[in-house]
DNA sequence: CTGTTAGCGCGTTCAG
DNA sequence: CTGAACGCGCTAACAG
């Protein structure tokens, strides 16, 4: 069943040259070394014949490079979200020639210094460490024996490495800024707030949105209505926000942390007979699948997984393949924040117009 | 920054004793030649010391085998489903001592030639082709060159490999029969229907789901109110189907042939003032995250991706180790059937209470 | 310009 | 019971 593969040897052998230089002819450095049109040829033609293809695993030990890369994450089921994030790194690689390994670690330390282990063993040139579930965390040793790339995961001290963020910041800044220029004043917080400090969840997400948010809102002297720090961002907890928010009347507009308790908030406001846009505009963040199934469409700033994947595996690359980012000379690297791009559908109404 | 690895030759240095004594007893095999158990307790202490582990390349190398899957699929990221089977597979692997490589085709047939062909050039043990998108299918050339699954893919030539398939059929009795138990006689189908050949999209899971639902409708004496085939499975689809099946009464039951048409039935059931389950009763199937966050919950046949995965890298694995699904000795496997479980929330009324 | 030689790190004979 | 020697398939020195 299985067919045995073409060695350079056999290839050499029909071509009736010398292994080395089918190797300098195949490896494309025939004009290196000047050899002769002739048997350059020969070895391609034999080549093309025999159905050659270079054994990557020798090569690999030959040359202590493997072109493999390692992606270790902690979740790569839990959303689709999760796994544009490996397909953008997957992608990226193999636009550049490299194959991942994909590991998941469900947030179990043992399991990930393992995973890290039989990575490292099969010699990967090196390893995306990527996160969606965990966001504060402590590095796993082992780290240091191969060339590393932080993905999605906000470290205190991430010893040099790179690391690869969305930019929750200014994506706060822009859902605020969407409401404030169509006109909203009357602006609650549902996930966070209304203060500073009132972020409950682990999340540095909640945080940064947050401070986003009440920075555009304080310039220009507003303030929340309200807002609510959940610790669950679960469709129920939504629900239960806007009841709460409704005791105090109808709420202009709402922004809500992530789409998932957005579409409570759209139950919600459904079952009090509250249309959106037209009786309250909603904002959020994620773009989760949802955001495009729920009527009318909800406007979210995208957390850009598939292009932060794509950008660690690029990043990590340029690592292994110019030795940067060592110690002494960072670079370009260091903290690469990817912008969160707003996605504009039907759920915020426009009071100027 | 990159440690340099230890090797065997520095441990059987360190303990004094030559590469291949170091070999066998690192290899477990020492019982079998009776090495002195001084120079065991040697080896082991000096390879514990230096933090010695074996280079798995090399090992791939010489023994022609790496404990490495290929996993090649045609999306990653559509779905948290899909996200879910290659999860199911690299912990199975993980377990049995496999790491795995993911690719990902995106329907691209000469992306999959090229995938496949990377990974048996990193001389990977067995592949895993799965698929979310398509189903019926061409076998990529290659596959001959290494063991192989078809995961989720239905095609007429199997050609003697095993194939690991959700059981479709029997979800569909599942689904029907859930609805007749609960007295239900009035019973509606959204995505395919109402004759057994109308199913206008590719997929086999909608034939065979139909073929249940008829069959368990059949044997009661019944056949569908009314049906509909539809292309696209999506809420704005189930939408419409319900505004249309409500031209002519309100329907007793729903049958979604998957969850994101049972949205759109939700969505229009809820603006047409039709409570769920009291007025109007819905199953489907899939168990897609929405299912759980509808309200009330979704009552769906889940499709069992992560089993399903699990599964593939189980029966592969088995065919590495023990070479079995030759030809001729095709043993336990040929199509592995995993039946879908119902997960019973809150959209069907028991009429019989 | 080409062929011979020497490993990469390991497992496996086969003599001592 | 142990060590020396060979080769997996390939690349990179070095001679010829």
């Amino acid at each position: 069943m299985v067919r045995k593969r073409v060695t350079l040897a056999q290839v050499a052998a029909e071509a009736g040259v010398a292994v080395s230089t089918a190797s300098l002819v195949l490896g494309g450095r025939a004009a290196d070394v000047r050899i002769s049109a002739a048997a350059q040829e020969r070895v391609q033609a034999a080549a093309e014949r025999l159905g050659y293809r270079p054994n990557a695993v020798s090569v690999g030990l030959r040359k202590g490079r493997t072109s493999t890369l390692g992606f270790i994450s902690d979740s790569v089921a839990s959303s689709r979200l999760a796994g544009e994030m490996i397909k953008g790194a997957i992608e990226a690689a193999r636009d550049r020639g490299f194959m991942v390994f994909v590991g998941e670690t469900g947030g179990n330390v043992t399991l990930e210094r393992q995973l890290l282990e039989a990575m490292v063993d099969r010699q990967v040139d090196g390893v995306i460490l990527a996160a969606l579930l965990t966001h504060g965390r402590e590095l796993p040793d082992g780290l240091d024996q191969t060339p590393a790339v932080l993905l999605n995961i906000a470290v205190d001290d991430c010893g040099d490495l790179p690391v690869v963020l969305p930019d929750e910041l200014q994506a706060g800044r822009d859902a605020a800024a969407a409401l404030i220029d169509a006109g909203h004043r009357d602006i609650h917080l549902v996930g966070s707030g209304p203060g500073r400090e009132d972020v409950r969840t682990i999340s540095v997400a909640a945080k940064l949105r947050l401070d986003g948010i009440l920075e555009v809102l304080t310039a220009h002297g507003l303030e929340p209505a309200s807002g609510r720090a959940i610790n669950q961002w679960l469709p129920p907890e939504g629900y239960a926000a806007v009841e709460s928010i409704l005791e105090s009347g109808t709420p202009g507009a709402i922004v809500c942390f992530n789409d998932r308790l957005a579409m409570g908030v759209y139950q919600a406001l459904q079952d009090h007979g509250l249309r959106i846009p037209d009786d309250v505009s909603v904002v959020s963040f994620d773009d989760a699948s949802i955001a495009g199934w729920l009527r009318p469409g909800l406007t979210t700033v995208a957390l850009p997984h598939r292009t932060m994947g794509k950008r660690a595996a690029d990043v990590l690359i340029d690592v292994i393949e110019h030795h940067r980012a060592t110690p002494d000379e960072r670079g370009p690297h260091g903290v690469q924040l990817v912008p969160m791009p707003m996605r504009v559908r039907g759920s915020i109404r426009d009071l100027s117009a």
